[in-house]
DNA sequence: GATGAATGAGAATTCATTCAT
DNA sequence: TATGAATGAATTCTCATTCAT
């Protein structure tokens, strides 16, 4: 018992140590097939990126789109806990809250976002199966919870499904830039400014009260 | 001088022709970087879809990305236009005509639009050269537009900059499925209704009045 | 018979004509062929350079090797003028002479010879067919002329193809860097210098009288 | 310690076998740019006369250009050695033995020079870089040599440059048609008989004496 | 597991030649 | 005859993947 105790913390650790190496891998991925787009990615870059040779990769992925699919599966995290914040707004104050953290992408998973998206604009199989089915998760939540807030008087008489697509498009464009690489993430001020203002948009609109 | 007169004919007509050819090269590109993505495609490809041998596209784009660039070229007239109506808004009735208009995307250059987008994505001259160029004129004349009702009372004090990005977003998460490939065009009944609820939104937000 | 001869007339014009042309597309050609070498240059080229439409070539000449070798064949007058005057050779005046004269390569030929020669370096046939056969002219020419005088007592008991092997090699050592185009064609004086200190060392060799 | 004196001795291996295969590649390519001249050989022919596929030769010469210059690169060594040779003449039995040496080129490096001379007349870059570099350093070294063999009176009153550059003229006609492939190299007999005939002719002349 | 040389299918591009005008 | 667009075979080079070490 106490040699196959040894042996399984032996197997332990080599699992982490392996798992370990393939995230890594996938950082390194992510990085160059953001950049480049997936399809301008040679392995070899990936390799040079991860620090490996070119064989290697090929003991933790089977082929290149494996890799790009792994990548695309790591995307899910931030869109998941947009998702879940979504779905337990209360009130003004704390809509706003829950904007200001969406705002706030995880620098190390832009990349990772960012491939999935590029990849999701020409490949059918990303786009199902990541794309469309994690943004329906976030839309049909935030539905709900308009559906809800139109039940009980607080919004007005609208259009749930609808307002939730042009909810998620004001974030987007907010979230693009800093998306495609263009400008560095929001700063905690900035996201503050922002959520305010998305949220002050959305509730009151933009006419003067009584025109 | 009919001799003169016949060739220059002659010559007229050679360069309508080639431009034709050109315009059908162009098209059975957009159409199939669409699909594919750039990276993906292959000049052989674009060869059979124009209905031409391989060499023959020589002729007429110097290079593989000099047809990228031409496809990209040739997105610009949706977005001119779009931008050209955004500054010739009057009222609210004309807010929402502009709106509908701006979301009947001509079919034959979805795919060129789309190809624009999935490239800027990951190629930072056309970013810059197309995307950036472009959409910061429609940017600018919506906040110009925006500035202008905020002085003269008849919107919030909001800042016009970052609503005319958000405004933009709610255009994107609408005009998006389409562009992708993954819905049809809005008919025109659809686009009315969506005009009309992007606008209510944007001028009314989704708070009941008076809470 | 005066349309007849109006007819012949004008065919005789046309044939000159053609024939005008065909120099001219060879003069092109073999500029090119010099500069750049018969294989790294394209009919497009050699079209440019002639004035041309790339089709009116296949007029003339039936491909590009055709091309080649009608290059080739002009390059015959130089080596031919040559091979004249060394079978005319007197006394050492009239060898300096010879020399002087086969040392001033007529420009526009040059690169007929330059095309000739170095395709003979990797295109049997292009060796057997014009270098072989005009240089051997030559080099029979020269041992028979230094048979005779070894046969009269002017020349030592020498071997004579093997001394006409080396005094081309003399000539050659002195024209090479011209027909390469690395240094201008020599003028009168030098020429002249040359062709004495050549026919110097071939008659009287470099030591020392009575060493 | 041991470990690392075996991982050395694989890696001193490995570096061995890459350098062997990259002189194979050389010879191949160095046999075929010969025969048919650079610009007419094919990577795949080169590929197929070292027995590699293709791609492979892309990992030894990042392009063909690459191989050309490395194959004219080791056209060097016997240049090399005749210049080497060439200064360290001291009398008349030493200058017909450094020509008889001279006129040794060995066999497997024939392929090498032919190529280099047949690229560098057509081609500046290695018409300075190898030919005028090595033949230069030669006929600086003969000068020398003559110059000195003036000053104290050995040899006439002769142009040195001049009289190199005819010397080397006279190699030159000896060794073309070996080089070109069109006759075998000479044997030990036959180098004797030239070389003593060259230095004759260059010594002595070719008039009778006091003629 | 790690390595990186070898592979060969496939990519972009060129170019001699043809042929309708 | 002259033109130059069209052709497609051939060329150079790349790159995902394999496999012996």
């Amino acid at each position: 018992m106490a040699a196959e105790g040894r042996s399984e913390r032996f197997i332990k650790r080599r699992q982490n140590r392996i798992e370990r190496r393939r995230q890594e891998i996938l950082a390194a991925a992510a990085r160059i097939f953001a950049e480049k787009g997936y399809a301008a990615t040679t392995t070899r870059e990936v390799a040079a990126a991860a620090d490996l040779a070119e064989g290697t990769l090929y003991n933790y992925f089977a082929n290149k789109r494996e890799l790009l699919l792994a990548v695309a599966s790591e995307a899910e995290a931030p869109m998941e806990a947009a998702a879940m914040a979504a779905s337990q707004i209360r009130d003004r104050a704390g809509l706003v809250t829950v904007v200001e953290q969406a705002l706030d992408l995880p620098a190390p998973r832009l990349a990772f976002m960012r491939t999935m998206l590029a990849e999701a604009w020409v490949d059918d199989h990303i786009l199902e199966e990541f794309a469309v089915i994690r943004l329906g998760r976030i839309h049909r939540r935030l539905t709900a919870f308009i559906t809800e807030r139109v039940a009980d008087g607080t919004f007005r008489q609208i259009d749930p499904a609808l307002t939730a697509q042009l909810v998620i498009g004001m974030f987007g464009a907010v979230l693009l830039p800093t998306l495609r690489g263009a400008t560095p993430p929001p700063d905690a001020d900035q996201r503050r400014i922002l959520a305010e203002s998305i949220v002050g948009l959305l509730l009151d609109g933009i006419l003067t009260r009584g025109s």
